[in-house]
DNA sequence: AATGAATGAGGGTTCATTCAT
DNA sequence: AATGAATGAACCCTCATTCAT
């Protein structure tokens, strides 16, 4: 067969994300993602143990590709507003290019079915941006406020507008997004 | 009895927002609610349809508790910045007088199983804000940027912020909220 | 109704008995046990916590059963032989008043699914008989030969003998019972 | 390889009885035998059309090999307890070389997945040693009762000394099995 | 000949809903 | 009006069996 042969593992991931994001984990069967990874139910077992782990092992892998767009040329050096930008584009970026992911990330990140490890993963995430935040505030670039507080300021608003962008509702095209981008850092920046 | 007797179907409204709000309706039995509402499972029907009905009504009823918190009181005549005050109040006071109904309503808004009726009261809801944004625009006071887009970024702000809240990683007094709002604000408006 | 109105949870038990007998534990179906005993399949579970749970009740209340048939008027002063015909008749009537409960015990007794508390009092039961064996032997009545061993013959042949009854291939009426005890006695007995 | 090369299908036998004596067949799946044999799974479809086709070649096989054993210098003219001996003996030196074996049959010779031949197979050893009793009976050897009812005793007796000797309760060798032929002989033997 | 990935029927179990009390 | 026992459809998951390799 000629069609792009994938594995059947990346086949039921892939399905598997789109059902959360739009229907949640609970509301999600398995004879659902069965049905659109075209698999047998069965087969989702040989490559995950459970239902949970399978909704493990999507919200690592996801956010470790967020955290890798993330890490990826990161301007240590440079301004933390440069630094920013850098952060708001990269979770741009992933939003674009895994449009289901930052949406299934955000809403299953407080779930009761997540294992330590996914918690614990989801706190490193937060944690580099407090880091960033935090010498922000050391360097008076950023105002000085607790700094979860201004992390839930940036983070609500940026997934906010890319549930926007997801839905449709706005267009997550260039000159929209750095005016938001903007928008995001004026909340924040000292003075 | 000298107990609080509220009615019956308040006690299950009382009992169904709150695991809603921690578990998700799909993540929510029946015999739940009903044990936390200390009704038998059978009563919940005589008030209720079915479950999609009470997830309704709860969604219903809650939203229109907050747009009245809105409405109340609403500066019709005052400056944007002082109609925006105004908004965040109601929504941060909302949320501290009833714990889980903001973070229910967020979670829930774009669920599948709301009927058409309760996700028109939410567009509404939207839609109010919406058009303080446009007169905020068209007065010079907040940027021109696409409203739907600005509505993102300050409804994400003030949920995450009042998420933050109700799980004790931020404290929603009075110093802190205010610089919250002052930040909600920087986002947006002109300059 | 006039029909015979034993509680559900007794309708569940005797129509389990029936078949974890006939087709053993793992070969009967939670449904099949629903439709013998006219239940819905989620009413067993109101009932026992899951199919474990049933047959272990049901092993311990066969087995109490059949240990109270034994001490009912257990002849404790009587000479063993005397005290030998007890226990003979004890387990004749017990399996001619429940037809599937010795044969479910005997074909259950060493299978993994049994808690702790259920090979306990099988052992206890064992335990009972041992002493017998053990004051028969002290008292020369029955040959001294390692006390196991002569358990398993005597319990060996009285088993299959009353599952041959059960299986119709013998009659399980007196005269000849008689003559079957007179046998197993005469496999034990001294001299 | 130097290691013993069987054939796949004697593997897979040998790795299916010891399974089948200690989980039952319900109890065993396909691929534990799999695993069990070190062979695929879809390999043990080569050699058996299905697990029902499996189990009764082995219990055919096991059976013809007790027979076998029991036919093999069968004293035909000797006395009824030589005769007696014989078969009392074969059966041990059957269930010391196989281990698993004696119990399987026991614990399967009812089931309902045997086909008829493997029944009728089963009937016909039932059958033999009943001929040896009928002929002790008349020869006044044996006590005259109901043959099946004196085979029951005797069968019962054997397989359950020989549970457990499998079991490690008692031991299998020879002082003491002599012996436990007599107390078997003693249940049957006329006067 | 041999494999083991893939399947889907059917297993044990849960739960929204009904209904006799 | 209120209950909770009862139900059975539908859940998650297993496993006998098939089949491309």
């Amino acid at each position: 067969m000629t069609e792009t042969k994938k594995s059947k593992r990346q086949d039921i991931l892939d399905a598997a994300i789109v059902l959360f994001a739009e229907r949640g984990y609970n509301g999600t069967t398995v004879p659902m993602i069965a049905d659109a990874a075209k698999v047998g139910a069965g087969t989702i077992y040989r490559y995950f143990d459970h239902k949970e782990s399978l909704v493990n092992v999507l919200f690592q892998e996801k956010l470790n590709a967020l955290f890798e767009q993330l890490l990826k040329d990161y301007p240590t050096e440079s301004s933390i507003r440069e630094q920013f930008h850098h952060i708001f584009e990269s979770i741009h970026h992933f939003a674009m290019e895994d449009t289901h992911a930052l949406h299934f990330i955000d809403s299953h990140c407080n779930e009761i079915f997540l294992t330590k490890e996914s918690q614990e993963l989801f706190d490193s995430f937060i944690e580099y941006i407090s880091n960033v935040v935090r010498v922000g505030q050391e360097r008076g670039e950023i105002i000085v406020l607790q700094t979860e507080a201004l992390i839930g300021v940036v983070y609500g608003a940026i997934v906010q507008i890319l549930k926007m962008v997801r839905a449709g509702t706005i267009d997550g095209s260039s000159p929209l997004m750095d005016n938001l981008e903007d928008c995001c850092w004026n909340a924040i920046k000292a003075n």
